[in-house]
DNA sequence: AAAACAAAGGTCAAAAAAAGTCAAAAAATT
DNA sequence: AATTTTTTGACTTTTTTTGACCTTTGTTTT
């Protein structure tokens, strides 16, 4: 068995044992499973990512750790169908045309929207190249509609 | 759980059964969690600072003290505040630092300081060259801030 | 009143404790 | 054979901890 699914199914078991969230400490987690800090790395950007539901985050220094949650899927379904259905980049009359119908269909409320909208106005993105920004455009959208689901 | 986080939640605590003021003794405190006095300095310039809503007076000599409060405001206000205070640039942390600040003061909720969080998280902007991203993320955060307060 | 001493708090930089990045090498897939 | 995915490790960055030394203020002594 490989190595990264070995990290990856420590990971998933927690998550499992712990109701959808795992705290770690990355050279700790190493040093237990007999692999490199990086490869920690490299399993939670590989395996653990918005796409697949999950939300990561971490802190560096003393006393750090990585955090990865599962997001929960109930209302959530509808939203991971639209997070599935966004691809690498995203422009932004579509964005809004899918904010729009978000909010008709009442999967999220108006100030939600407006937070997301303007993150991808491009007034947020002048000084992100033109061809970036509808692949940051992507990326920002995908990952705030993750947070609304968990 | 770090030293520093157990200094700021005994600050914090101080501050909640004191109607937003606290004054202790630096030496004192330090003696009673274990630790030595200039943690409680890099405690009050990381996490109390006046971005994060706090005004901190102190005197040295006999009889010395520092004085840690809150300052208080109405939202849109407070808001305007902090959307002001942000330069061109802004770091994940300080950001981090501004949101929970900003949800304890409950200036905001939690669904949106978790999708401006997304937003700005590391996660969401790689693509975006390193010297860029703290210049964005002061865009996106103060344009984000401001749907708020409208 | 001046000088000496004691009692606070302040500063700063080094060391330690984590996590992140990136690219080359190796392995697995197609 | 070519392409994609994994593995590794050297190097970087961030955050926290610690301690030696500094400054300010109050209290005693002379």
């Amino acid at each position: 068995m490989r190595m990264s699914d070995v990290v990856a199914k420590y990971i998933v078991q927690m998550l499992d044992e712990q109701n959808g969230s795992a705290e770690i400490q990355r050279n700790e987690l190493a040093g237990y499973l007999g692999c490199v800090p990086s490869q920690i790395n490299y399993v939670i950007t590989s395996r653990f990512t918005p796409e697949q539901g999950y939300i990561v985050e971490s802190r560096r220094g003393g006393g750090g750790y990585i955090r990865i949650s599962r997001v929960k899927m109930d209302r959530g379904t509808a939203l991971m169908h639209i997070i599935n259905s966004v691809g690498d980049t995203l422009d932004k009359a579509t964005a809004e045309a899918m904010l729009k119908n978000m909010l008709q269909r009442n999967l999220i409320e108006l100030s939600q929207a407006k937070l997301i909208a303007a993150a991808l106005s491009d007034r947020t993105l002048t000084g992100v190249e033109q061809e970036n920004r509808d692949k940051l455009r992507a990326n920002l959208f995908k990952n705030m509609l993750l947070t609304l689901n968990s």
